[in-house]
DNA sequence: GGCAGACATTTGAAATTTCAACTAACGCAC
DNA sequence: GTGCGTTAGTTGAAATTTCAAATGTCTGCC
């Protein structure tokens, strides 16, 4: 992943806001809810949103308000960005060939892409069983990350 | 991995440190060059100093300065941080059963192990191939991460 | 013996990500 | 139509990670 990001920098964009950018570039009219893109690009909203700030002033994207729901917004991919995901994209196909592809055969690409397909949806099934499922991160059952800081958590 | 990591935080832990942690606690003495640790736990030298300052902090490991090279350190692992790894360890176990293998067959598990074995082997390969392996970042052949920030690098 | 360059590690600042509110708008039950 | 528990999205602060530049030490070479 980090020699996917190291080429992909060249483009000035990491794997993160290429994944997320693929999803806008793939929507109809390029543009999406952005809870809806945050989910696909399994990314919390807040990451989402945080990041947009700074795809938006590079031009890449702009925030639309939705007409039919008052709170909600559509991130929307501007020609520019589509310009710059067109021209980042072949790049990153190459990439992965190089970094992955190359060292794989035929045989263990498919196998790998049914296996993770298939996780894929057991996973996504699993999130959306145990919460309500909105912040993708505290996708299991206990309690919220804390990590060597714990302050205010129970013990 | 995001469930993996709520489910380690009830013991302190995220998933990258308790990586950091395994390959400490199955060194002779617990303790190992800080470099073998960041190269085996696929981290910075710089992330993992950090890090380590945050565990040392929390008891689990402390540093300890090598004899034979006035340069270098030792990363220890104390009872104490044993003695965590050891509680926190079945449960992480259990998550990955939960969160993984419960949803792959053994023949998936099968192929998942011996595919992801050959390309580790292949991408340690390129990596110590193509620079001198330091940092484990920017292991392919280009420009410096930069990522819409762009300040100072070249076009 | 001394020095140029490579190493091992740390450090501080900048960028990113997470976490926990918070605002505003929905929608539904009463 | 009003209250109230959700939902959409943002925000600021705290924690983490990256990046580039130290610092001190080692090594081979003259």
């Amino acid at each position: 992943m980090d020699a996917l990001d190291a080429d992909l920098s060249r483009h000035d964009l990491s794997v993160a806001d290429f994944e997320v950018l693929t999803h806008l570039a793939e929507a109809p009219d390029r543009m999406m809810r952005m809870s809806e893109l945050a989910d696909l690009a399994l990314i919390s909203k807040s990451r989402l949103s945080h990041r947009m700030k700074v795809m938006e002033k590079a031009g890449w994207v702009r925030r639309q308000s939705c007409p039919t729901d008052k709170r909600g917004s559509y991130a929307v991919m501007t020609e520019k960005g589509l310009a710059a995901f067109t021209k980042a994209a072949p790049d990153h196909r190459e990439s992965v060939r190089m970094n992955f592809a190359t060292h794989l055969s035929a045989r263990e690409q498919a196998d790998l892409a049914k296996i993770f397909n298939g996780l894929m949806g057991k996973l996504r099934g699993d999130l959306h069983e145990v919460s309500g499922a909105s912040q993708p991160s505290p996708s299991s059952r206990r309690s919220k990350k804390t990590t060597l800081r714990r302050t205010r958590t129970r013990g």
